[in-house]
Parts: C-alpha cells; structure tokens; sequence
DNA sequence: GAAACAATTTTGTCAGACATAGTTTTAGGA
DNA sequence: TCCTAAAACTATGTCTGACAAAATTGTTTC
C-alpha cells in the first residue's frame, strides 16, 4: 500500500511527523516546497483551500498556523448556503432533527457524570438569563453538553459549525441577536427530563424550543419581506 | 459604494453577468484571467477552494462547470469533522434524523411535478438494482430527488457533502461498498408513502432502512476492531 | 457512416520574480 | 539601562511564462 501522491495528505503526514498541534506555526511555503515536492502554487491552493474551512489562519508576514486538529481521519467538508431572508428558518429546520436526536441519544447514553455537568450549564444558563446578561454563551454551553453526552461528536461539530457560519453573516445586518429569549425557562425541564431518562418528553420540548425559535425567524424574515 | 476587489466577487458578478446557470460552462482560466484582471494562480485558488465546497467541478481538458448556484448572497461555510474508529455508524447516526426530516418534509411539501420525479427515480433505482448493476447512483439520485421536494437546500447539500467527505476515506479499505444491499426494495414503499401523504409511514420506512445500513456497518466496524 | 488519427482546447503543475505586510534585529538617544 | 525608531529580514500575496496531460473537436480514411 503506497501513500497518496497529493499535497492534502502530504501536509498531513508532514503535520503528524513533526507532531504539530493547534496554535503551531506551519513551516513557511518555500520550505514546503522542498520537502514535500510539489510547487510552491500547488501547495498554495490547497493552505487556501484549508483556510476557507477554518484549518488553518494565514497571515503575510506572519505564517501560517493550524487553529483546527487535522489527521490522515479528518474529514473536511464544505456546504454553501444561500442568504435569503428566510435562510435563518431553514438552517432551525435542519437543527430540530439534530438536536432531538441528539437529547434522545443524550437520555439514553449519558453517563452520570455528563447528567451532573447537563444540570449544571443549566443551572448556570438560568442564573445568567435571571441576571439579565447575555446568554448567548452559556446557552450554547448547555446544549454543547447534550451534544457532549450523546456521544456522537459529530453533532456537536455540525450544529456548532452551522451555527457559527450564521452569526459570522448575521451579526450586523439584524439588530435582534437574542433569538429565543423566551425559550430559557423551558430548559430547566429539559434538563429534568434528559437526567430523569424521559427520552420522549425530552425530546418534545427540544422541539418546542426550535419552534419557538422558528416562531421568531419567521417575524423577522417577515419584516424582511416587508422592507423590500 | 465600490465594488469590492477580490477574486471571488469578480467572479460572481462575470457569472450574474453572463447568467450562468447550473450545469453551464466557466469561461476558461486564460479568459477570466482577462477579463477579471488577476494573475491565473490566484484565480485558481478560488476555482479550487469552491471545487472543495461543490460550486463548481473541474476536468483537465474538459472545463469548469457550475454545479451550485451562485449569487452575492451566496454564503459558503466549511465544516470539519474529525473521523472516529466507528465513524461510519455515527455518520449513519446523523443523516438517520436528517434523512427522516426531509422525508417528512417531503411529504407535506412536495409538488406534484416533485412527486412525479421521485416515483421515476425510484423505478430507474429498482430496474438498475434489478438489472444486478452499480445501483449507488441511482440511489443518490432518488434520494435526491427527495431532499430536493423537501424544499430546504441544506438537507441535501449537507447529506450528500458528509456522505462524499466519507466516500473519499472509505472507498479503498473496505472491499464492501454496496451498503445497505438489501433495503432497495423498501426504496418502492418509501415512494409510495411519500407521494401518497403518509407522512409516519414514510418516516417510519426510511428508519428502517437506515437501521438496516447501521446494522452493516456495525458488522464491519466489529471486523475492524477484531482484526486490530 | 464509422473508426482511427491529428489538432486544439483546457486544466494541472512547476519555476521564477517582485510586492507587501509582519516580525525581528539593530542603532541611537535620553 | 531602557525606550524608540529605523533597518533588515521573513513569509505570504500576486503575476508571468512555460510545459505536461487529459478531454474534446476536427479530419482523414476505409
């Protein structure tokens, strides 16, 4: 079995030998060049590319660094989305099933250890929501603990990385950031239910709550309508 | 306000200007490279990074062809997904809520042009399986034709941008690629159940078929770790 | 009309050069 | 000694030119 001839798994096999980790500079593309044999605009297409998906960051003058592990296993996957007033409603069309199968696998799998840690960004989440602050972060921290207990990281990364391919877009052009604000009482319960082992009542409030939030994207893709 | 000056915005707007469809031609690299006024290399960056996200396919000889639609309002994310020992059945795992949904979808959305193009692809997946050939692409493509009649575009990109990123690892080691061999004549079930409204019934069909592609993978997931 | 061959087109790759933005080193002065 | 400013260096960004290789297209021949 000979290894690949392509510059994808030529770096990657240069990554892991020289044993890089996130944070680690790449060495410069002239060096590249030489030890891996292919020319210097070949190499380039493909640190682009890596780039593009958030690999690794580029700077001139600086380098380049690995901000995201890869491996001979990573897979790296690329989708475009078109940036429609309702846009925002299909991307929480696609979250629903992720996410309920996601708190179904949780209720099933989760050890008691992951159980504490659940009830705990939930805890946390409601203190911040009843303080009055921003709750952006520990809500996506509750939900990343869901996803953390199913054991299936492939849901954390999808929902995560869709979601962050939204807020990079829209940050500015709406000036309403806070979707579902009335949707945090609610997951007290759902926290309840995935500890207690209710698979099925977990898994309708999980849809409760994205409908909530559906509720909302569609006022606003409404509004958007209306404007133009 | 000004244009903004980099490659990919050129290239948008020449392919808005000249109403490129899907499925049309690209100029050639020599062209654009008039016409847009950058270097060839650094618009081949930008022909590779969309020919990783699937906007665009490349042959030597052949040309680049528009695969995606392409507009300003066009976003394109990038996903990575690190690939675990039994990957193949979490990856069975993710798409079993996101193919369920779009079914579901599909059922209550579809027109009856849609339901028409399901019902043909189904019979040419049947005859094709029938006939003893490859039926992988005509699966693809019936169940294509699903994620399309479910009216959000993501289901589709996403399950087939996941699946393709696992063809790419998985087409070499396993002497098995004909996954889920026998749930091919469920195929005509899921069908009718769809063009005939029945949305639980569909969903429920389409459950099983992907429970029975997840037993097989598991049964090759044990063959690896026991050769391990 | 069909098959075989030749010419053309188009992407893939490499090499070299210069520009530009960071980073590091050096020199100078308080 | 320590801080600042300039110089030198490094690394990416871009452009040009050349050739290779695959696919398509055109031509010839039977």
């Amino acid at each position: 079995m000979t290894a690949p001839r392509d510059v994808p798994s030529a770096l990657i096999r240069l990554i892991e030998q020289d044993g890089l980790e996130v944070g680690d500079r790449l060495p410069p593309e002239l060096e590249l060049v030489d030890r891996l044999g292919f020319g210097r605009s070949t190499i380039r297409e493909t640190l682009k590319m890596w780039e593009s998906m958030g690999v690794v960051s580029r700077n001139k003058g600086a380098g380049t660094r690995l901000t995201e592990e890869v491996s001979a296993k990573t897979i790296r996957v690329a989708l475009i989305i078109r940036q429609e007033a309702d846009s925002l409603l299909r991307m929480q069309e696609v979250r629903r099933p992720l996410e309920i199968e996601a708190v179904r696998l949780a209720t099933r799998n989760a050890t008691s250890d992951q159980r504490l840690v659940m009830k705990a960004r939930c805890a946390e989440l409601l203190a911040v929501h009843q303080a009055g602050e921003d709750w952006r972060a520990a809500d996506q921290r509750f939900h990343n603990s869901i996803h953390e207990a199913s054991g299936n990281p492939l849901f954390r990364q999808l929902i995560e990385q869709i979601q962050a391919g939204f807020n990079n877009i829209y940050e500015a052009p709406f000036g309403r950031p806070h979707l579902g604000q009335d949707t945090i009482p609610m997951h007290r319960e759902l926290a309840d239910a995935i500890c207690s082992g209710q698979e099925d009542l977990a898994a309708r409030l999980t849809g409760q709550i994205i409908d909530q939030v559906c509720t909302e994207a569609q006022e606003i893709a409404e509004e958007l309508n209306g404007r133009c």
